[in-house]
DNA sequence: TCCGTAGTTCAGAAATTCGGAACTGTTGAT
DNA sequence: ATCAACAGTTCCGAATTTCTGAACTACGGA
């Protein structure tokens, strides 16, 4: 298995992030890792929305979500521990991750301070 | 030639923003319109950039702007006359736009009040 | 060692995007 | 009225991207 690629906080590219949570499923993935204290797992969502979606695909969402910046994920044992980056990203692009979690009605209480 | 789509403020769903402007291409276009007085048309921009954008490329940006709510045309004479929907974007979504034409490096001087 | 679980990679089908060429609709000139 | 020029749209084939089932890898436990 290829080693995990994370881009550094400066090479994060507002495109990218605008790209991957372009889609709703991978918004509500984003949203939901937001709003967990602790790092989660991606079987762990095999069915977030109405449809179950395929682990491969699963796979790629967590895949473009960490390369376009938004989550760290890191090998624990046999599972994958994900985590979003926002406090990075809100140094970065200031209020940019609120106000989409806003606008798609996902923002998690945590975040409302 | 079929007659331009717009959508209902209350149609406009978030994804659709996030693609539109995912592309940075059509935000630079977006950021260029939200920093006009006036409405202003689609051949003004044949060279925004580095490269020169062909126009049936051009008439696509216009044509998702459009249709993702973003921005609404009119035909005046030979051409379109083009202008953000700010304001109600500003309403049903606060602070996306802005954080995200932030993000780009591309607010224009007269949205930064 | 062998099995089960978590997730990745591969590969082909389906869908999307890109852009040149042809087309439409409007204005102004002859 | 006809013609030409212009702004932008539509069409369509090529190239790229996305999707997902199936095969595979990596780790942990019995």
């Amino acid at each position: 298995m290829r080693p995990l690629f994370h881009p550094a906080i400066e090479d994060i590219r507002p495109d990218a992030i605008l790209y991957a949570l372009s889609d709703p499923e991978r918004a509500a993935i984003f949203a939901w890792l937001a709003g967990a204290g602790c790092g989660r797992t991606c079987s762990a969502l095999a069915d977030l929305g109405e449809r179950t979606i395929p682990k491969s695909s699963l796979s790629n969402h967590f895949k473009v979500l960490r390369e376009s910046g938004l989550i760290r994920s890191e090998r624990q044992g046999v599972e994958m521990r994900n985590e979003t980056r926002c406090a990075e990203l809100d140094e970065r692009f200031p209020g940019l991750i609120r106000a989409i979690l806003t606008a798609y009605g996902q923002l998690p209480p945590e975040m409302k301070d």
